[in-house]
DNA sequence: ATCGCTGTTGCGAAAAATTGCAATAACGAG
DNA sequence: CTCGTTATTGCAATTTTTCGCAACAGCGAT
């Protein structure tokens, strides 16, 4: 037993006939380990440290299989793909495009749009992992000197 | 004059110091001509079709500008980025994540979540095209024989 | 119409991401 | 524990995307 709910994950991964390998617990790890939204060239950087074996194709196929196995969620932000531990509780991102900035909000915010969808449309939104784009408060105020 | 409101862009572009090119020209054309959303392959295609001599780094170059002067909003669905004009009212997507399918939601469903978003954090968000992903009502009903 | 400045492009090379395939190893059965 | 099946990996080759830079060309000024 080591963190998070290993041990869950490892027999649901066996359940479902797939194989519970040092790489994908290595890998599962260095994103643990890497606090926030990490990149696969991180990711195999922080792997390489521990196993140099592993190769860099392998983090591409792996990170792919954790999140269609929903242990990990992908965000796309600016062009670049990140990756982060899928936590219990999913939560979301506003991302300003002057100065980069990165907050947090929580899935409480956005559950209510999510709903309604559903209700109107029939479709169940999933998305666990939303980045909004825009622009932060303070940047706004920069922006703006008194007119408008 | 041709379609969309060309002319104005024109303007728009050479009024911040940029450079009208029959490039962006005709990559502006391929992106509307296609229709819905188009993949950078598929914009070289169309391009390169009339003139062979454009490269295919131009139009990844081109359509980082034109969506920088938000002139095409970019889109990415399952790790693929597309592209497709930036029409006067923006739209949505639901995307289904078992059947591919892909449907339409326009900008007053979300703007809700938007302005709340603005209000209660001072986030202004901009984001034109969101890709939420989920299940279809069609895939729905096919994946719940009785249950739950 | 010509000139000059500098934003853009084509080209080749580099970097990033994907794929096919033979070798490896996880793991259920005996 | 040993064996056999087959999911998974490492490796090399491909494909996709990005980058540096010299040549080119848009466009404002003359
Ligand atoms: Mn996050
Ligand atoms: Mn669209
Ligand atoms: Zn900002
Ligand atoms: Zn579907």
């Amino acid at each position: 037993m080591n963190h998070y709910d290993m041990g869950n994950w490892v027999s649901r991964m066996r359940d479902q006939g797939f194989r519970v390998t040092p790489q994908r617990q290595l890998i599962l790890d260095a994103i643990y380990e890497s606090g926030g939204h990490t990149t696969p060239e991180e990711i195999y950087e922080r792997v390489h440290a521990k196993a140099p074996a592993v190769n860099l194709a392998t983090i591409y196929r792996t990170v792919d299989f954790l999140r269609e196995l929903r242990l990990i969620t992908e965000m796309s932000i600016s062009g670049k793909t990140y990756y982060e531990i899928a936590g219990d509780a999913p939560h979301h991102h506003l991302v300003c495009r002057c100065c980069g900035h990165i907050e947090q909000i929580d899935h409480a915010t956005v559950v209510g749009l999510f709903t309604r969808i559903e209700q109107e449309q029939q479709f169940k939104v999933e998305t666990d992992h939303l980045a909004l784009v825009g622009v932060c408060r303070h940047c706004r105020e920069q922006a703006t000197p008194t007119a408008s």
